[in-house]
DNA sequence: CTCTCTATGTAAGCACTGGTTACTTTACGC
DNA sequence: GCGTAAAGTAACCAGTGCTTACATAGAGAG
């Protein structure tokens, strides 16, 4: 950034990228990536509607970014959860957090997982890179309980965990299920379980 | 629908608000919720815009009835894919038969469990009569498989059923998966391994 | 200490949207 | 036949995404 860093009445606002994400950002989590406008971020900011496009081109651009921002938290929470705790245990906390953060930020999710932005992440890169830190942890997770290496870790069980947690977060995130049914923990329980039986491998 | 039934030039449109949904149904498919508008609708059907919001009072109305209409495909796929079958292969028909229908209808799928549609299901009526029976038709098949009544089917494996076969139908349809990643098989195959190791009740 | 180059910002405008309002047309039941 | 109410029209409002032509200012070269 090369440009001046005045913020009050100068021309140059200083870093207004930052600010239109912070402020997409708030949006998204309160009313969704649908509920405000190109136009009025840019006012929030106090910069005319045309200088936001100075730095996204379009508004699914300032929407990837706050997704962007959205997997670094969840990876965040994911590794505080699960922080100190270890087997079955850590399985539990890893799920609880995706579910925990799906249901407490509904929105946020939603545009994180939307086609759109999976659709971008893929377009800049190998596929998992999108989900990475939090879908290694649930992969660290399982190998611990399984004895296994992490780069040898049963796909199929992977592949329940990771569908179990995703969809459970789904359902609550869209009301189908309510913040705190009890079908959701139920479902972790299972796959707790499951992994729990599977033969451990030297 | 007591009014006129000519569709050629005449005044009246005869069945306005099913060529409203017929229409609608078709854009959603094809192009996702956001990409029409109901002035495109109206137009398609040859009226004015105003005409549509006569049957629809917003545009959120018209995406529920379309919406409905999706929960009568899915129940329908899902019989038609269980039919003849039993037991295990039974449930992996009608898991299949979810995440088939995800796949080849990613749109629509996300139309129906939008938190929009799921509100307005809810707001009109008991909880689970949004997604009564293809819900219904996985609890009869855990029912037989764990060789108990319907009624008493185990929670908690319904809820990791749901929640896998909805996850990984969220998953594919957002492009997180490929339409045929093996992972989705793999996925369904834990959970019938799982249902066929619950304890048989009488 | 100018002078230019480029990132950044502004203002105005286009085509369109969801949704409303006042007014017309039509068909049915009495 | 005729009033009533459903069904349709045209015009409008505020707001959107995005573009284009123009203004401003900071940094580095001369």
């Amino acid at each position: 950034m090369w440009c001046g860093k005045n913020d009050r009445g100068e021309y140059h606002h200083g870093d207004l990228r930052q600010a239109l994400i912070d402020y997409a950002l708030s949006r998204v989590r309160a009313d969704g990536a649908e509920a405000f406008s190109m136009r009025e971020a840019a006012r929030a900011a106090g910069v005319s509607s045309g200088a936001a496009y100075r730095h996204f081109s379009e508004k699914d651009g300032l929407l990837v970014a706050v997704a962007q921002g959205g997997f670094q938290i969840l990876a965040k929470k994911a590794a505080q959860a699960s922080a100190g705790t270890s087997g079955a245990e850590r399985l539990r906390a890893l799920g609880n957090a995706y579910i925990t953060f799906a249901s407490d930020d509904p929105n946020l999710f939603r545009l994180m997982f939307s086609q759109m932005c999976m659709g971008a992440a893929k377009a800049a890169g190998p596929q998992e890179l999108t989900v990475p830190s939090a879908l290694s942890q649930l992969r660290d997770a399982l190998a611990e309980v399984t004895g296994t290496d992490s780069a040898e870790v049963d796909e199929s069980l992977l592949a329940v965990a990771w569908s179990t947690a995703h969809g459970a977060a789904s359902l609550i995130c869209d009301g189908v299920w309510t913040k705190d049914d009890t079908r959701a923990q139920a479902a972790l329980d299972e796959v707790c379980r499951m992994a729990l039986s599977k033969p451990i491998k030297k």
